[in-house]
DNA sequence: TTTGTTTATTAGCCTTTGTTAATATTTTCA
DNA sequence: TGAAAATATTAACAAAGGCTAATAAACAAA
C-alpha cells in the first residue's frame, strides 16, 4: 500500500523513512464527485492538490462560455496561481471525472517544507520546468494553425483524446467544437 | 552614476553597500550593434543578460521564416531557457537596436549568489512571476482573436508599437504582416 | 537629393474559422 | 430497455486569415 505522493516525490528527490513517514501522516485525501468544483473563479485558493485518481479541468468563463486552459490527471500536482499569489483565482478547477485527490493546505504545506527542507528545492525545480513547458506550449500554439495543434495533441498527449470530450478540447485548442469536428473530418479524408 | 542593475535589484530586495559593491565589480557590460546575435538556435547559452539600453528580440525559425516570441527592453533580464536547462537553445536572441547589455556568465552568477544568498530568493520570485505572466498571456492569446490581441497590445504594451516594426509584431501576434495591416485598417474605419 | 533598403498597405483569390441550427450518435440511468 | 442528456457531426453562409504580388511610404546612406 504505497503512498502515491511519496512515489511521486521519490522520482525527484530521495526521502528517508522518517521523511516519508512525515508525508504519510500529513496528507489528507478526499473524494470528489464528477463536476464538483475545487476552486471557483474569484475565490482564494487555500489548498494545493495532488491527483490520485481522476481528472481535473481548469477553465474560466469568457462571454458566458467556458474556456479550458488545462487538464490534469493522475500523479499531477496542481498548485493554483491563486495559492501562490494570494489573489482571487482567475479560473475554476473542477472534476471531469470522479476523483481522489490529496489536499495540502497552506499551514500543512509550510510545516512540511520546514520538516523536509529539500522539498523547497523540488518546488523550485518543478516551477522552472513549468515555465519551460509553458513557454514551449505557447510558442507551439502561436506558430501552428488549429489543425497542426490538434495533430500535435494526438501525438503528444493522446490520453487527452480518450478521456476528455472533444467539445472541451476545442476551447483548449483555441477553436470551436464545430471547427474541431471539421478538422477531424478533413484529416480522415486524406 | 548609479548602476542600473543595482537599481533594478533594489526594487525587490535591499542591498547593503558591500553587496552593491560586489555586484558593481562583477558585472561586465558590452555594446552590441543592431542585428547582432546574442544567442543562436542550437547553441548553448552561457550567459544571462540585463538590458541597459536597447531592445532584444527572441525568435525562432519555422519553415524558413522568423517567428518572434518575445521582446525585451531596458531594465529587463533575459535568462535563456538554455542557460537553465543546459540544452541547446530553441531560439535566437538578437538586437533590434544598438544595445548596451550587462552579461553574467555562469561562474560569475554562481559566485554572486554565493556571496549574496538572498539573490536566490529573488530569482525564485522572478521565476514565479514569470510563470504567472506567461500563463495569463497564453490564456489571453488562446481566447482572443488576432484583432482583440492587437488591441490588447495597444493597451498593455504601447511601447512595442513605437519601437518594433509591425512585421515583427505580426508573428508575435500569431498572424501575417498582411493580416495585421488589414486589422489596423479595419480598426481605423470604425 | 537620389538611390536603395526597409517597412507598410492594398488587392485578388482561396481556405479556414465562426455562427447558428439541425441532426446523428453515444452514454447514462431510471 | 427506453427516454433523456450529453456528445459529435454536418450544412449553409458570412467574416477573417493565408498567400502572392504589386505598390506606397518612410528611412538611411551615399
Amino acid at each position: 500500500m504505497g503512498n502515491p505522493i511519496i512515489d511521486y516525490i521519490s522520482q525527484f528527490i530521495e526521502l528517508t523513512e522518517d521523511e516519508a513517514g512525515i508525508i504519510n501522516k500529513q496528507n489528507l485525501f478526499r473524494q470528489y464527485r464528477k463536476n464538483e468544483v475545487l476552486l471557483a473563479e474569484g475565490s482564494y485558493a487555500k489548498d494545493c492538490y495532488f491527483i490520485i485518481k481522476g481528472c481535473v479541468r481548469a477553465y474560466y468563463i469568457k462571454d458566458g462560455e467556458e474556456r479550458n486552459t488545462d487538464f490534469f490527471f493522475e500523479n499531477q500536482t496542481i498548485r493554483p496561481v491563486s495559492y501562490q499569489t494570494k489573489q482571487p483565482s482567475e479560473y475554476y478547477l473542477s472534476c471531469l471525472e470522479e476523483c481522489v485527490i490529496a489536499i495540502g493546505d497552506e499551514a500543512r504545506n509550510q510545516k512540511l517544507v520546514e520538516q523536509i527542507p529539500k522539498l523547497s528545492a523540488l518546488i523550485l525545480k518543478m516551477s522552472e520546468e513549468l515555465i519551460l513547458q509553458k513557454q514551449l506550449e505557447f510558442d507551439h500554439f502561436k506558430n501552428n494553425n488549429p489543425e497542426e495543434r490538434y495533430i500535435n495533441l494526438l501525438e503528444t498527449r493522446p490520453e487527452l483524446l480518450n478521456r476528455i470530450p472533444l467539445y472541451h478540447l476545442a476551447s483548449y485548442l483555441g477553436i470551436t467544437q464545430v471547427s474541431l469536428s471539421r478538422i477531424r473530418g478533413r484529416i480522415l479524408n486524406s
